[in-house]
DNA sequence: TCTGGGGTCCTAGGACCC
DNA sequence: TCTGGGGTCCTAGGACCC
C-alpha cells in the first residue's frame, strides 16, 4: 500500500517504515492523511506519523504524539524543538548511553548539543560520538534504503529450565544449526562464519565464533563448527539459552 | 521491567603482512 | 637485526532496535 505513494520505502520492522516523499506531488499532510485513512480502513488500527527533513527527525516526530499522532518537524527551528526532549528520545540512545550522559550532567538533547564533538568522540568512540553530536542537532543524512542483503541469520532458544545436561545442549545446538542451515540454503545463501551464544542462569553471556575456510550452507559443516565453538566454552554454570548465528553471507553461485 | 528472539553496528585487542 | 607504521582479518563482547 505504501508503494502506491512512493517506491522509496524502507522497511523498518513489522510495523514501521520510512518513506521518502521528496518527489511526491502531494503535500506531506495529504500523504499522511491518506495513509492514516487506508491503514484504518484495512486494519482498523491507528498509526503515528512523523514528517521531517530526515529519518532521524521523522522517527522522533512519529513518537511525539503516540497513538494516532501526526507530528511535523519543519526545516526551521529544529534545535529549539529538540532541545527540551530527553536524550532517550534519540533513536540510538538506549539505557546505557542515557545513564552515561546522566553522569555527565546531560539529560536533554539541548544539553547534549552543548558538548563539543571531540568530547563526545573521546567518551563514546568515533562512530557513536559523532552520531550523538549530529543527532543533537537533528542532522542525519542517511538515505531511505529500499533493499539490502542480509548479513547474518541465527536461531536461539531459552530452555524451559536452566540445564547442565551437556547432551541436551548439544542436541539443541544441532537442531538450531539445522534450522539455520535450512533457512540460508532455502534463501540461496552460504555462510562464512559461525558463532554460538551461551547464556548462563545468571544472564552472563558468552559467544564463540569461527571463520570457515569457505562459505557453506551444509548442515554438517555448520553444526561441526558450532560444536567446535561450544567446545571452547567452559560450561561451569547451568545454561539458560543457546544460540547459533551464521554470518558473512554470500549468495550461492549454484543454479 | 524484564530478560524472548531476530537482527545491525561498533570497538578493541591480537595476529599477520608489507 | 631491530624498529616502526599501516592495513586487514579474526574474535569476543556490548549497545541498541523492533
Amino acid at each position: 500500500m505504501l508503494k502506491e505513494t512512493t517506491a522509496l520505502v524502507e522497511d523498518a520492522g513489522i510495523d514501521e517504515a520510512y518513506l521518502d516523499i521528496t518527489d511526491v506531488s502531494l503535500t506531506a499532510q495529504e500523504v499522511a492523511a491518506r495513509m492514516k485513512h487506508r491503514i484504518r480502513e484495512e486494519t482498523a488500527l491507528t498509526c503515528s506519523i512523523g514528517i521531517a527533513p530526515n529519518k532521524l527527525l521523522a522517527k522522533i516526530a512519529s513518537d511525539m504524539q503516540k497513538p494516532d499522532g501526526l507530528t511535523i518537524i519543519s526545516e526551521t527551528g529544529i534545535e529549539e524543538r529538540l532541545a527540551p526532549l530527553p536524550v532517550r528520545k534519540i533513536p540510538g540512545v538506549g539505557p546505557v548511553t542515557e545513564e552515561r550522559l546522566g553522569h555527565m550532567g546531560i539529560a536533554t538533547i539541548g544539553q547534549l548539543a552543548s558538548l563539543p564533538l571531540d568530547r563526545l568522540v573521546h567518551d563514546f568512540g568515533h562512530a557513536h560520538g559523532r552520531f550523538l553530536y549530529e543527532a543533537a542537532r537533528g542532522q542525519d543524512d542517511t538515505p531511505v534504503i529500499t533493499h539490502w542483503e542480509p548479513k547474518s541469520r541465527g536461531r536461539e532458544i531459552t530452555f524451559q529450565e536452566d540445564t547442565g545436561d551437556r547432551q541436551k545442549i548439544l542436541r539443541t545446538l544441532a537442531a538450531l544449526s539445522r534450522e539455520v542451515a535450512d533457512e540460508i540454503a532455502q534463501q540461496g545463501y552460504q555462510a562464512l562464519t559461525v558463532s554460538i551464544k551461551v547464556r548462563f542462569s545468571d544472564f552472563e553471556t558468552h559467544t564463540r565464533g569461527k571463520t570457515l575456510d569457505e562459505a557453506t550452507d551444509s548442515y554438517e559443516a555448520l553444526k561441526r563448527a558450532a560444536f567446535e565453538c561450544l567446545g571452547r566454552l567452559e560450561l561451569y554454570k547451568k545454561v539458560r539459552l543457546i544460540g547459533v548465528r551464521v554470518g558473512g553471507l554470500q549468495k550461492s553461485e549454484t543454479q
